[in-house]
DNA sequence: CTCAATTTGTAACACTTGTTACATTTTTAA
DNA sequence: TTAAAAATGTAACAAGTGTTACAAATTGAG
């Protein structure tokens, strides 16, 4: 178990040996969950650590009319709940549930404090951990604040696009998908790749996008 | 100097002598800005804790038309652009402007880690500092993925009420303010405050707004 | 290959919000 | 107190997106 422990992101560096050892010295709890057992609840205070060793967790948030909306998959190895620990207010916003059975290592923030002050390695990943979900939630902010779909679309066009290096980009979703990561339905983000493709800004060869003219692209994401 | 240095949040707990003795033994620079100069450019690297120690600042996007849009103001006593410190991809999104003449200390990250080391006090700080920025930017997500001003404004309106534990709030904004802090147009708000008012969900007594039908509003915020 | 299921294209219409404009009320400064 | 400035109420219209519906094209399992 130890090796899977290793793997996780806070313990990036460490052999498993190396983490027995410190697990050796620090206070910690390794629980078990059932699938659909519900390992957090909204509203509670989150003065742990969760680290993900062993299968796949959700936080699910419940709307007022106590339907119950999906709000992201967590998968072995990784950690969850990080980021706001230290914060003043540290309740939890959803909650969180065992997709597959699931091993969870706990450690107590306090626990976690002393860890980081005997072990240097462990603070600065927690902080590469913490910096790095920080920038993603401000790049979600940004694009969540652009307006159109057609700002939307060729924000993330864009992104694709930087990431393949590459002008022609493959879609590895359906509209459906698409639509729903955007956020929009589905006939308007038709609608809009047909404006895109009128503009001569992409064309659209079978389940690729290829950008024509990167400079409109770009104009459109203000 | 050391007193209000001794009043941000990072040296929170620390008399100005302490706040002395550290900076002693800490690798650090102290600059000065003019009204308008740049403190930090948008996309380079960001290595260096900020601590304004005397003046403001503020963060400014500039899109594809030159056009400046301002993003924040942040005060003194304050830090910023702390969060993303220990990011893999720690590159400036936007502009750092003094508003004023400003004060500020900067520390780079390495020696911040050492200090993180030698003390407790100051992690434990710059822990709860980057949390509490997380749970806020998390609520601004939250918030801007409701869709309808209604949502918003209801959302907004729960808030407020919360703070001051009180059914009637006092709007410290005229509605162009709130309009522009909710990312939408004047006529539109003061159109949306009407049909809650027409609708019993809310009174608008002056520049109160009290609220009535506290499930009905809350129901508006799905 | 073939047929059913899925995905895509498209159109008509409704709803929400932005735009512009102007009248009315409130606030502020002289 | 009074005149100018700022804030607010409101209306007509435009733009963007959602909703619903259905046909055409594509995919996939047998």
């Amino acid at each position: 178990m130890y090796s899977q422990i290793s793997e996780t992101p806070i313990f990036k560096g460490f052999n498993s040996d190396e983490v027995s050892d410190i697990l050796k010295s620090t206070h910690h709890q390794i629980k078990t969950y059932e699938p659909k057992e519900i390992i957090a609840f909204s509203g509670e205070e989150c003065n742990n650590l969760f680290v993900l060793v062993e299968g796949s967790i959700r936080g699910e948030a419940i709307d007022y009319n106590d339907k119950i909306i999906k709000i992201e998959d967590v998968f072995a190895p990784d950690t969850f709940a990080e980021a706001f620990l230290f914060a003043d207010q540290n309740n939890l916003l959803i909650n969180i549930v065992a997709n597959t059975k699931s091993k969870i290592l706990i450690i107590h923030k306090d626990d976690l404090l002393r860890l980081f002050h005997s072990n240097k390695k462990i603070l600065e990943n927690y902080l590469n951990i913490v910096s790095n979900r920080f920038v993603l939630v401000t790049k979600k902010l940004k694009f969540l604040s652009l307006k159109t779909i057609k700002a939307k679309l060729a924000s993330h066009f864009i992104e694709l696009s930087k990431k393949s290096k590459n002008k022609t980009i493959f879609l590895g979703k359906t509209q459906m998908e698409l639509a729903d990561y955007l956020g929009v339905t589905r006939p308007s983000l038709a609608r809009t790749i047909k404006e895109m493709k009128d503009e001569g800004i992409i064309e659209v060869p079978g389940k690729m996008i290829r950008i024509i003219d990167y400079n409109k692209l770009k104009k459109l994401t203000e």
